[in-house]
DNA sequence: AAAATCAATCGATAAAACCGATTTAGAAAT
DNA sequence: ATTTCTAAATCGGTTTTATCGATTGATTTT
């Protein structure tokens, strides 16, 4: 039993005429007649009584044709499902993003879901370390991170953008003044990092000591608007990408240095493959990111 | 898209190994294989993802997972719901009966009802003429009427049994202490006739008319349960096939002469496949016919 | 009565499913 | 790190099945 024939069937079924369902199917009608018979002999049972040179249904062909109509319609209907996920209309796409991309993210997911509302959308915020294992457990379709480390093979790495590391300090601190600050005056400050990840503590501790400089790490806090609040007592400060700020309070200072940029990547699985809803988030990243002063 | 098609996938699906998937199918894996992606062309998207040598399931493979489950249950129940049909488990059957077998065919009705409780019943009392127009209309699986005209070339035709046409008068008449009368005697009784039909008409012109004889019909009356009240008063006698007896206040009295039986026949159109159930009520008239005295 | 028509059947052909062998590359064992 | 095993993909050939046009037989239409 195939789809074929009750594709078949239920034509005649509805024209009570092999001759004109088959034409109507665009195949011959003794290929029709003899797939009919053929679906009759596989359920045992005739599906039309011959009356002459006309065919009726049987109960059993009534009673057979709700299930094929049944039959034919869901495998249809996942079809045109398919074809929904492929323009968009339906799915869902699993994100992970560090936390430093909050802000820029935000913008980014607002867009998408209001041009793309049938798609849903899950967002874990998280540190690179978990993030990354779970891309590799494939519970993502893919993460925005910061990932200087050797591109894994079996990963996909595209660049978002370069990202500055800036020292966050308070509107109200007389450094809020400068507009560049040296990483030898940075080694001296109270500093409240964010512990957000092996490769963020790693960023730091080559930054440093590519220079030779200790320094004087106060706290590590892996919570940004704790490390907010800490900053604006004046007294700590703290080192984060421009693009984590959105506090008024606080301002970032440029720290001179040709290592302080890090690079966002997106990283994906190399097998898995593309959701078209995963390229339009792609395009809507990079687009958000060509408008950024 | 096929039937096929879709159980190999659910069946990829299951053990997300293809050449495991394969054995299972009593198919080799390089069958499988091209079926699978046969498939995927054209659904113009990838059901699994192929990870080194491993598949797993992509959220297409997942979404349409469900809707050719679906599909493929929808077509394996057609195929148990004609089982059951065939099995006697369902379907429906409709016969046509001329009054005068009501008691005979209630009982047959009620045993066949207590053996195959599933099976929907449904029955017409009528005319001889109106039953076999409906029957030529498909209306019912078959009727059981007296039927002495030529067959009709598209019908079927089974004899049930050979009924006695006898005279009924009231018990309390002079007449019901005779075990016989002559038809010439008949014929100068006062008669209310059963207006069932045109064949029955037929019958008795026919049967009087081969002895010259005029009978005395004063009322012609197309419902028996009046015809017995009629003849209860002992005045008017009618003449009814004996399976019509069931009055205790009349008897039937064996009419002289042997054109005084009448056939009764099943009848059922050619071209119509032959249900089981119909098959089985078949069987159940004619047990019951064997056991009459 | 003759012509047209419709489902069934036949024999031949084209298309598709299927197979075993091989390739490619990843996973497991050493 | 190297070797061995293994699983999906691919290839070319074989088998099976769907399909076709012609024909038959019988019914319907003219």
């Amino acid at each position: 039993m195939e789809l074929r024939q009750l594709r078949y069937f239920l034509k005649a079924k509805e024209l009570l005429n092999f001759t004109e369902a088959a034409k109507v199917l665009n195949i011959s009608q003794s290929t029709l007649s003899q797939q009919i018979k053929q679906l009759e002999d596989e359920l045992n049972v005739p599906l039309f009584n011959r009356v002459g040179k006309r065919i009726t249904l049987t109960e059993a062909g009534e009673i057979f044709g709700e299930y094929a109509l049944q039959s034919i319609n869901r495998a249809n209907e996942g079809l045109l499902v398919l074809k929904d996920l492929k323009n968009l209309n339906a799915g869902k796409i699993i994100i992970g993003v560090i936390y430093s991309m909050r802000i820029l993210f935000a913008k980014t997911l607002i867009a998408f879901a209001r041009q793309y509302p049938n798609i849903k959308i899950q967002v874990v915020f998280g540190t690179t370390k978990d993030l990354l294992e779970k891309l590799n457990l494939y519970h993502f379709d893919f993460i925005i991170t910061f990932h200087e480390d050797a591109i894994e093979s079996h990963l996909k790495c595209q660049t978002l953008l370069k990202a500055n590391m800036v020292l966050v300090t308070a509107k109200k601190s007389s450094l809020a003044k400068k507009n560049s600050i040296s990483l030898d005056e940075v080694a001296q400050l109270p500093l409240a990092l964010p512990f957000s990840g092996y490769s963020t503590i790693q960023f730091f501790v080559e930054s440093f000591g590519q220079e030779n400089l200790n320094p004087n790490i106060c706290m590590e806090i892996n919570d940004i608007p704790t490390l907010f609040e800490i900053v604006k007592t004046g007294h700590w400060h703290t080192i984060l990408s421009d693009t984590s700020i959105n506090d008024p309070e606080v301002v970032g200072i440029h720290i001179d240095g040709k290592n302080m940029k890090r690079t966002l990547m997106i990283l994906s699985l190399k097998e898995v493959y593309e959701k078209k809803a995963v390229q339009k988030f792609y395009e809507l990243l990079r687009s958000m990111h060509t408008d950024m002063p």
